[in-house]
RNA sequence: GCCCCGUUCGUCUAGCGGUCUUGGACACCGCCCUCUCAAGGCGGAGAUCACGGGUUCGAAUCCCGUACGGGGUACCA
């Protein structure tokens, strides 16, 4: 029976959450959730220079927004911690001796001058341009001197020289072999004692019992390296699934110059956490190949390693936005108010007390709304003419509607209707459909004088509706105000 | 230099030796619906499966090479 599965999402906290790594942690957090495993988030902070509380801080909101809960990590806690790297400096010492003891890791004197020169001559040469094992042969006893005295050295990595190819069984890539010979003694403990990288991995990795290792496309060449120390420190090697890297539209880096990296910005952007897992988790993922729309839900459920493409993904706006559309679309009116009804809030246009005292009236105007937008940020530009006195009417609305032909008599026409025709919208309907009729005007003349004064723009949610929420006196009040301007 | 990885419509992908003159989605185009904008419905265009060799009765699918792109080769992560 294979052992429970483990596994980790460890961001370093040099920077906000940005998408290629949420998408890591969805393929992480799915797959625990799919296999009935364990999720842990792990802070690799390793970075003195460039971590900070506040990155760590962003993105654990930004995982939270998304829907991405953990089982162990910071604030929840857990039986393998500590969960910063920071903080487990212990284990990262105890293993290195771990590794001398057994004599799979020696000094090394070398200056960083001196392996420069070398690496380049080494490449000049051709072939191999790892570290040439200069301070390998060193016996033990001398070299125990020259730390005595206080010689400064790293610790390196002892590469048996007899072991074969080192192979990653990736599930993603399928078995790839590594030639011993292009593995280095590479360094284990530097000189100031910290653990690099390659090292501190493993080592949490190892105590932390995982199982599998999902993470980034970048790491796959690190990975023999790794599997040597785990080797050595005499810890199950997990199984690996290396991730293709996502890119720009440009087939570049994704970079702030493809618009927002940051899981943050896409918030402010007016984009749903729903959507934004769902076009993440498709982005080198498929249910199907047929299926679009996958929930978190679903992902829990259905998320599977072996579906995941090797090729890398090209970050595609476009469809995020529909995606975005959709969910927007397929929120229960109930909820879109609320939602709306915030955005509201924080445009100052309506107080919570307004949105508590008339759910019912937001509720209906939900739909309305719901249909037509993306993102959530044309939410108040859209429905703003609903909460201002007034209403400002922009010059080409002015001269391509309210100055044409026919305007002002449709106007004229519908006031006395607004006036008093009984204010439901079945009423309204009914008595505003047929003016183009009587009128002798096309439909579109007519509606569109009647929408720009009633909303002050061409583009709107659709106009009964909107007058009938707006309520008789301020829809009479705006007819008015722009007969009047037109006449004078 | 050396070691690895990748390459199917513009984009995300399905495909794991025959059912593929490659299926779906976004974007695009057209039509329908229509009080604007959307949404929705219907239809269209778009991929010599990077290229060249093999293996096989048969290859997008297996093997080799080439090209292009990416990663690693640090006392970065």
């Amino acid at each position: 029976m294979s052992k429970p599965v483990r596994v980790r999402f460890a961001p370093s906290p040099t920077g906000t959450l940005h998408v290629g790594g949420a998408r890591t942690a969805i393929y992480n957090w799915a797959f625990a959730r799919s296999v009935g495993g364990t999720f842990v988030l792990r802070i690799d902070d390793t970075d003195p220079e460039r971590s900070t509380q506040e990155n760590t801080e962003q993105i654990l909101r930004s995982l939270e927004w998304l829907g991405i809960d953990w089982d162990e990590g910071p604030l929840k806690g857990g039986d393998f911690g500590p969960y910063f790297q920071t903080q487990r400096g212990e284990s990262y010492k105890a293993a290195l001796q771990k590794m001398i003891d057994a004599g799979s890791a020696y000094p090394c004197f070398c200056t960083a001058e001196e392996l420069a020169e070398k690496r380049e001559a080494a490449r000049k040469k051709g072939g191999f341009s790892g570290y040439d094992r200069t301070c390998r042969d060193i016996d033990p006893e001398t070299a125990a001197a020259r730390i005595a005295a206080g010689e400064p050295h790293v610790w390196r990595l002892k590469v048996s020289d007899d072991r074969g190819p080192v192979v990653v069984d990736d599930i993603v890539r399928g078995a790839t072999e590594f030639p011993i010979t292009a593995l280095d003694d590479f360094v284990l403990a530097r000189s100031d004692g910290t653990p690099t990288y390659n090292f501190a991995t493993v080592v949490d990795d190892g105590e932390m019992e995982m199982t599998h290792i999902i993470r980034g496309d970048d790491h796959l060449a690190n990975t023999p390296r790794q599997i040597l120390v785990f080797e050595a420190l005499g810890y199950d090697v997990p199984r690996f699934a290396h991730l293709s890297m996502i890119w720009g539209e440009d087939g570049k880096k994704l970079s702030k110059r493809h618009g927002a990296t940051s899981v943050e910005a896409y918030a402010e952007m007016g984009y749903l956490p729903e959507s934004l897992l769902n076009y993440l988790a498709l982005l080198g993922w498929s249910l199907d190949g047929e299926t679009t729309i996958v929930t978190a839900d679903v992902l829990k459920k259905e998320f599977s390693l072996e579906r995941i493409s090797k090729n890398p993904a090209i970050f595609d706006m476009q469809k995020l936005e529909w995606m975005n559309g959709t969910y927007i679309r397929d929120m229960a009116a109930e909820d879109f108010a609320a939602r709306m009804a915030a955005l509201l809030v924080d445009a100052e246009l309506i107080s919570e007390e307004d949105f508590e005292n008339q759910r019912a009236w937001f509720v209906e105007l939900a739909p309305l709304v719901s249909e037509r937008i993306k993102l959530m940020t044309e939410v108040v530009p859209m429905v703003s003419f609903l909460f201002t006195d007034t209403v400002e009417i922009d010059e080409k609305s002015r001269t391509k509607v309210l100055e044409k032909e026919g305007a002002l008599e449709s106007l004229k026409t519908a006031l006395p209707i607004l006036e008093s025709c009984e204010w439901t919208l079945e009423a309204l309907d009914g008595a505003l459909h047929t003016l183009p009729e009587t009128l002798e005007l096309k439909p579109r003349v007519v509606f569109q004088a009647l929408r720009v004064a009633i909303t002050g723009t061409m583009v709107s949610p659709p106009l009964f509706e909107s007058i009938f929420l707006l309520e008789r006196d301020r829809s009479v009040e705006r007819v008015k105000a722009v007969i009047a301007s037109l006449e004078s």
